[in-house]
RNA sequence: GGCGGGGUAGCUCAGUUGGUUAGAGCAUUCGGCUCAUACCCGAAGUGUCGGCGGUUCGAGUCCGCCCCCCGCUACCA
């Protein structure tokens, strides 16, 4: 049954929907979704959330910029994400948004549990607020007691709200990240977290705003909203049931990873443990901050022009040559860096070079030499063993890695097998041996070999490149989908029948011309 | 300022608990091959491992000081 499965529970952040998704949004979602792949191609009960943040002041101001009421922009929005998700080839499980009903009643209930446990009070927020414009701005916002939108005067004003008594929980997490060392990861972003933010002292957090239109209910007395940190956050409980259906919440939590971005790390590493443990709810067990992605070295903004749209690069080249160079390229959990040039390298390179022609020329023989038809295996000798066991080595391998989120070294396993599978047809000369009638068991063997290689990698590269994968798969004969089987078929040799008849296709990565 | 991360071949980086001639990929040059997407295979390299000093039989790897780059430093998703 089911039941006898490990489940694996992997989430994105909720992105921030007052703009269209860039390369950022699809470098974690892409990373969450290879995870997602491998693990339940290695037999996991695996639920992949991810989903959009819809409240806040930001939207609010963003739909009356564009005409539009908060709920018509972000039904508008949300279009993007998942048509850009499906492209991307991502496969999570649900999307949530924030404005959905459930999740709603979820931060609600949440609230109140907080409430009822005693670490919600009310006091007073006090803050720089622009009378014109109705709204709160931030200490670093304000210049000379001027307001950053219209330049009018500010003023100080006191709001009574609601707080959160996160200073009450300085030791409990702090005792938990030591008993826990792989809480927050990388470990260089949970050494800046520790004593830049949490030493120096937790304290408390407004919760509830009065000035903002958009957003959930506090369920209090009062007219307010919840902070949209406090909302947002919860959707990681909603997203799986909570509270409504318990044992499919009690299947998947504690969440194994909530990836993020390292912006708001802090939020995950600090408020978002004090709130479960407010709220008595066990903390997720990983949480993983990737880094950013510049352009040209350049941090990439609006004003510049110089942002990337990951669904132009994928569409012009194709999804997965965008998803192998984000994998391969940057190590997951650094800044990384995208340009053009690099990115045509790795196509070249990588893709189609290596890969690309390693699978070409592979079909392109076995047309030729055996009408298309997978021949037997006749007398392996210690070249083709040499491979089988290459091959075969490579689960063991990359699960390790999977767990330390190291998808550039998986990459390059794979891309080993790949080399020596090119340097053993160079080594075995089928043409040569192919012109010799004696020698025709000799010329099965190596087309069976190369077969069996190619079985392997479609297998292995299926998590990282699932439109290329599968394409492999049924250019190898394949009828059924190469997601009906599993990573542990990479742990065996001489499976692919003999007999099946390959369907070959064009080169799946042209080379780039870059003259 | 404080804290953290990093400075290794032209470029991007690996280098386990200190140990024999410091590695990979890309780019470059030369050679081979022709099944293949002017592709693939082989060979050649180049390095004061940021600087100085110390510990040690022995340090890229440990200690101290200095220089440079990057990140973080509270309610901003």
């Amino acid at each position: 049954m089911q039941e006898t499965k490990k489940k694996f529970y992997v989430t994105t952040p909720i992105y921030y929907i007052n703009d269209v998704p860039h390369i950022g949004h699809a470098y974690t979602t892409i990373g969450a979704d290879v995870l997602a792949r491998f693990k339940r191609m290695d037999g996991w009960d695996v639920f992949f959330l991810t989903g959009t943040d819809e409240h806040g002041q930001k939207i609010e101001k963003a739909a009356k910029e564009r005409g539009l009421t908060p709920q018509q922009l972000t039904d508008q929005i949300v279009v993007r994400f998942q048509e850009a998700w499906k492209k991307l080839g991502i496969t999570y499980s649900r999307f949530i948004r924030t404005t959905e009903i459930s999740h709603k009643r979820a931060a609600q209930m949440f609230f109140e549990k907080v409430f009822k446990n005693q670490f919600i009070y009310k006091g007073h927020y006090e803050g720089w607020y622009c009378l014109p414009d109705e709204k709160f701005l931030l200490p670093s916002e304000v210049i000379n007691e001027k307001c950053p939108d219209c330049g009018r005067p500010v003023e100080r004003l006191k709001e009574e709200n609601y707080f959160f008594s996160m200073s009450k929980f300085q030791n409990a997490l702090t005792q938990y990240l030591e008993e826990h060392p792989e809480f927050v990861q990388p470990l260089s972003r949970k050494n800046e977290l520790v004593n830049n933010f949490i030493k120096p002292g937790l304290t408390d957090v407004c919760i509830t705003r009065s000035s903002v239109q958009w957003g959930i209910a506090a369920p209090v007395p009062e007219k307010s909203i919840l902070y949209v940190w406090f909302d947002a956050l919860i959707n990681y409980l909603s997203g799986i049931g909570w509270p409504d259906d318990l044992e499919t919440f009690h299947r998947y939590w504690p969440a194994d990873v909530h990836l993020i971005g390292k912006d708001i790390l802090r939020f995950h590493a600090t408020l978002w443990p004090a709130m479960l443990l407010a709220a008595e709810i066990p903390l997720p067990k990983k949480v993983f901050g990737t880094g950013f992605i510049t352009m040209n070295g350049q941090k990439m903004s609006k004003s510049l022009g110089n942002v990337i749209d990951p669904l132009a690069i994928a569409d012009q080249y194709s999804p997965d040559a965008l998803r192998y160079f984000l994998l391969r390229e940057i190590p997951f959990g650094v800044d990384g860096d995208f340009s053009m040039e690099s990115f045509q390298l790795r196509f070249n390179g990588d893709l189609a070079n290596d890969l690309g022609n390693l699978i070409h020329r592979s079909l392109s023989m076995l047309e030729r030499y055996f009408d298309g038809v997978i021949p037997e295996n006749p007398n392996p000798s210690p070249a083709e063993t040499e491979l089988k066991t290459l091959a075969t080595q490579y689960a063991t391998q990359a699960r390790l890695q999977i767990e330390e989120m190291a998808f550039p070294a998986i990459l390059t396993l794979i891309w080993t097998l790949v080399k020596r599978a090119n340097k053993y047809i160079e080594d075995s000369a089928p043409w040569k041996v192919a012109a010799d009638s004696a020698q025709r068991a000799r010329l099965q063997t190596i087309l069976y070999t190369l077969m069996e290689v190619l079985r392997v990698v479609a297998l292995a590269l299926a998590p990282f490149m699932p439109f290329t994968a599968e394409s492999i798969w049924s250019q190898l004969g394949f009828s059924d989908s190469i997601f009906n089987h599993g990573l542990e078929e990479t742990e065996e040799w001489a499976k692919i029948p003999s007999g099946q008849k390959i369907s070959k296709k064009n080169p799946l990565f042209p080379r780039i011309d870059r003259s």
